[in-house]
DNA sequence: AAAACGGGGGC
DNA sequence: GCCCCAGTTTT
């Protein structure tokens, strides 16, 4: 598939994201700084943002800063994080990240590669969403759906997330690459999922190798 | 390389 | 009832 076809899906994509979509609703539902992005990312870990959401509706009220998630009793913050699962582990990954950007960052969530990757429980992926959603870096943060869905319309073919961080990069020109995570997943978490996709309803399935009504 | 964390949703 | 999911750390 050509950059430009592949483009050309992006646009469609961007489109069809409907208001009430899980990833948009995320992306509107709070105030967002990059203390609240990259909050909400850690609690976004193997998880539907669609849960994601509904917590951090609730959360960011009480807690929008670091020193203010601290003041919050370990075990109300557990209840207040539980429908994203892993409730304990991810309180306490919340609190943690949070003492460590009052000691060592000033309370700033740092805006470069470097110091986010230092600070524990903060990987590859969630790095480069903060870059991209909280300080506009032109980024493609490959997860899952970002690896999946280039692979299957036949635009890249790539075995692991690295490769693909790399070809995505090479063919798609730098202005595009900020919205290229939040178009595809996006669409993935609501029509092309892994398990059960929406082929009937999905706006690009003419272009798509698995293409029910072409196959 | 594999386990562990974990509630919610699809089947 | 069983398996999977915007990941990262630990064994």
């Amino acid at each position: 598939m050509e950059t430009k076809k592949f483009l050309e899906i992006l646009d469609i994509l961007s489109q069809n994201i409907q208001d009430d979509t899980p990833s948009s609703i995320l992306k509107n539902s709070f105030k967002r700084t990059p203390y609240t992005i990259l909050m909400a990312t850690l609690l976004s870990l193997r998880t539907k943002d669609e849960n994601t959401a509904r917590v951090v509706s609730k959360l960011f009220i009480i807690a929008n800063t670091p020193q203010s998630m601290l003041q919050i009793p370990i075990e109300e913050l557990q209840e207040i994080v539980k429908p994203t699962g892993m409730y304990r582990k991810k309180a306490q990954i919340l609190q943690d990240v949070s003492q460590v950007l009052i000691d060592r960052f000033d309370s700033q969530v740092p805006s470069n590669k470097k110091d986010l990757l230092s600070i524990k429980n903060i990987g590859e992926k969630t790095a480069n969403i903060v870059l991209n959603n909280a300080f506009n870096i032109p980024i493609i943060a490959v997860d899952t759906h970002v690896h999946r869905i280039p692979n299957l319309l036949g635009f890249i073919d790539t075995q692991n997330e690295k490769d693909t961080q790399k070809e995505l990069s090479k063919k798609i020109p730098k202005e595009y690459w900020s919205i290229v995570n939040f178009n595809i997943v996006s669409f993935g978490q609501t029509i092309c999922k892994t398990r059960n996709p929406l082929c009937n309803i999905c706006p690009i399935s003419n272009f798509c190798r698995k293409n029910p009504f072409t196959n």
